[in-house]
DNA sequence: GCTTGGCTTGCAAACCTATGCAAAAGGCGG
DNA sequence: CCGCCTTTTGCATAGGTTTGCAAGCCAAGC
């Protein structure tokens, strides 16, 4: 019944050393190999453990990572999550995670208590900032990396994928497999990314000769994607759709092949973006635009410790993915 | 270029009281409307926000939740974390997330470190503890939770869904729709709840008078379920299918529809367990029993919460779950 | 043997807040 | 105006660690 801590000072008694001994021997400090040896002889005994908040307090830096994340439905993020806590934990880092909207003021709830809690960083996946949270975030001198989100007017570090680059090129596929009405379910028009992929794909039609027939904001949400989707085959008689994300892209083959009895690709051509898990599935088989996570991640995490450790400013970081051909879309000749 | 943080003393002098005063305008201690008034009004004006480092030092309390979770590639467990999450920030908690493997050396390392970062509370989901870690977390008074497993041997608190009887309900189900070669794919046979639900399966079964043709575990991998599903049609000809849990009841259909050319539930009927949203996608349209994610996390954490402040002793938590009928499964007439 | 220099080591201050205790202030009836 | 009771306030300590500083130790070089 014994739930008292052990200290560092109970250590030193059974050791026969100082305090500050101890904590040296903890800390990786300079020591003797002999007292390293009786201290940690006296530590194994008495189970100790040094106190990672006392140690925070002191040093002023607490080695947790803020994650905010918003969409933990799509498959994208928990991918993502997995990725990111693995790497930082590598790096000694442990996270503390937020669920909040896209926007809204959940996000600035729970920044102050992030900012409370003195993390070392925060990283927001797929998260906006308003001006008045980045400056705050600034102020207080905790770095700011946005996962696969862009911020057009400040310049926040950021780590995407090339999302103009891969717009422009699902267009050129989507041109040389000879459709003639291709529509766009997009993104949420408010996100970088979604307008990056809107203005990438629309540049793409054009270099190609061809034209947008429709685009339509799908809000990154299966419901939006499924109006749009109606709307984009009863009013627009698309015969190919790019849609934004591969999340709303299951959500518009199921509503083509399902509701509205369409044969994938057959009758209508579906490509997506991202390339989560779930895309290579036989149940969709989906002809994506891949997202590399691994890099994103790694680059996430460079930069973020780039940032703490004072070696770096602020950058963007763009990740090129190849287009990942699957049986959702007509496959071009040659 | 001040990134000193603001302290209560600084507040102190600004507002004219002493720190004290100051720390109990913010921990809501007692105080005159006209000293927190002051104090409120220095502290919005340097910006002041309360170290919750030096606070969790001193009270003993850090209000961090630890959080492991082995898999989060089956949906259930993103929706179980966002549900946490929430219900846990109601409760003025934080979540610090680990990922581990269900088994393995790494659930070892990982309590170490919730441990030292003296979280209040632990929450496992589907990862089990070696009597090791049962101890030592006993030991330094920190309570634990499992979730959506349980421990046979060990008097451990545990929430899951009722199990035994899920796996009856669907075997009644089978045999009310007129199957006669019955296989299972079990989840992974080390864990509580896959022996549970194969168990109440194979007496549900002897209850109606049918048998099990075969059981294989899939071991909740999308790989161990395709190897048992190949098996299952080629080797044992079965004509209807409970598997374990959703996840692996995806990778189940895509593998009978897609490798083997089988209809579903024409050819075979295919039952899952969880009911994650994916599952009322048109693209699987599974019948398969609901595990009640709100009242298992509201479980979860209100034991939780009962447990730190002393309220309660370990208890484990069942929770019946309906059985979803979709058109994964022939439906038994009436 | 004494000086010089490099490691170890202990002392004590610092990090920032909460809280027990006693003093002060405020309210109220007599 | 006084005494009594309740509330508010300040003082000082505690919580467990890191770290600058100075003292101690030991070996090497003269």
């Amino acid at each position: 019944m014994s739930h008292r801590k052990v200290t560092s000072l109970e250590v030193a008694a059974k050791a026969g050393v100082s305090q500050s001994a101890v904590s040296r021997v903890f800390s990786g400090a300079s020591a003797s190999e002999k007292t390293a040896k009786k201290v940690r002889a006296a530590a194994q005994e008495l189970g100790y453990r040094p106190n990672v908040l006392a140690r925070s307090l002191i040093t002023g830096r607490s080695r947790i990572i803020g994650l905010i994340v918003a969409y933990l439905d799509n498959q994208f993020y928990p991918v993502a999550l997995e990725r990111l806590s693995h790497a930082l934990q590598e790096q000694g880092y442990h996270i503390m995670i937020f669920m909040a909207s896209a926007r809204g003021p959940d996000v600035d709830r729970v920044i102050n208590e992030l900012l409370d809690h003195q993390v070392d960083g925060i990283i927001t996946a797929s998260v906006g900032l308003t001006d008045a949270l980045t400056e705050r975030c600034e102020k207080a001198g905790i770095p700011v990396v946005m996962f696969n989100r862009g911020q057009q007017d400040r310049r926040m570090p950021e780590v995407t994928s090339d999302n103009l680059s891969g717009g422009k090129r699902i267009a050129e596929f989507l041109c040389a497999g000879g459709h003639e009405r291709i529509g766009h379910i997009s993104g949420w028009s408010g996100s970088s990314t979604g307008q990056d992929r809107a203005a990438g794909f629309a540049a793409g039609l054009r270099g190609a000769g061809s034209a947008l027939i429709a685009q339509l904001d799908g809000m990154y949400s299966r419901e939006g994607a499924v109006k749009a989707a109606r709307e984009m085959v009863e009013v627009h008689k698309t015969d190919a759709l790019f849609v934004g994300n591969d999340h709303m892209a299951f959500a518009v083959m199921d509503t083509l092949r399902g509701e509205l009895g369409l044969s994938v690709p057959d009758d209508i051509s579906i490509v997506g973006y991202d390339d989560v898990p779930m895309a290579a599935w036989a149940a969709y088989d989906l002809t994506t635009l891949r997202q590399p996570v691994n890099q994103m991640v790694s680059a996430t995490v460079g930069l973020l410790m780039d940032m703490i450790n004072g070696e770096s400013t602020a950058r963007k970081i763009q990740i090129q993915g190849p287009l990942v051909v699957r049986g959702s879309a007509k496959i071009p000749k040659g």
